[in-house]
DNA sequence: CCACGGTGGTAGA
DNA sequence: TCTACCACCGTGG
């Protein structure tokens, strides 16, 4: 089920499992279809919703969340789980390379299957992949579009990144 | 600047 | 299984 959530940068979409925050997406250009709006929504889901909502805006504001809803990753492999574990404990402002994450979770070789593991990052934002950069401070890829992870390293105190 | 080889993990057949 | 992808990275023209 997709819940829109309002933003200054537009309205994201947002989808539960039965554990947690499972996805999230970038706001479209073209209208989305939502399942549910956010006042008739189940009400277990309510706290989650507005867990995600503040998390979100403080992202979005160049801020570390103060709590985060439950994360739902276990659509991931064992790998890609703990590359997106990684990448939760970068700091607002800070980077890393892909292959500093291949060393942080003791496989130093499989830097390329680290770019793979970001790029099936399903709750982008929340889960930090626009802090990765590739080696030499280049801007690497991302999976909503590169505008996107200039735009958010931009709102975290960083410097232009050439088009 | 570009080309290339060595990589590990994934999806699909 | 085998194969063909890759949001990589270093080295060498």
């Amino acid at each position: 089920m997709k819940v829109p959530i309002a933003t200054s940068q537009g309205t994201f979409l947002v989808e539960f499992s039965e554990s947690g925050l499972c996805s999230l997406s970038f706001p479209k250009a073209s209208a989305v279809p939502v399942d549910e709006a956010s006042e008739h929504l189940p009400a277990a889901l309510r706290p989650w919703l507005k867990l995600t909502t503040v998390a979100l805006k403080a992202v979005l504001a160049g801020k570390a969340p103060a709590e985060f809803p439950p994360l739902d990753l276990s659509v991931g492999t064992k790998f890609q789980q703990s590359v997106w574990r990684q990448m939760l404990k970068i700091a607002p402002g800070k980077t890393k390379s892909y292959g500093e994450i291949a060393k942080a979770i003791g496989k130093p070789a499989a830097v390329r299957a680290v770019g793979g593991a970001c790029g099936a990052n399903p709750i982008p934002v929340l889960v930090p992949c626009h802090r990765i950069l590739a080696a030499g401070g280049k801007l690497g890829g991302f999976s909503g579009g590169l505008d996107w992870k200039r735009r958010l390293l931009t709102i975290e105190g960083h410097a232009q990144f050439p088009a």
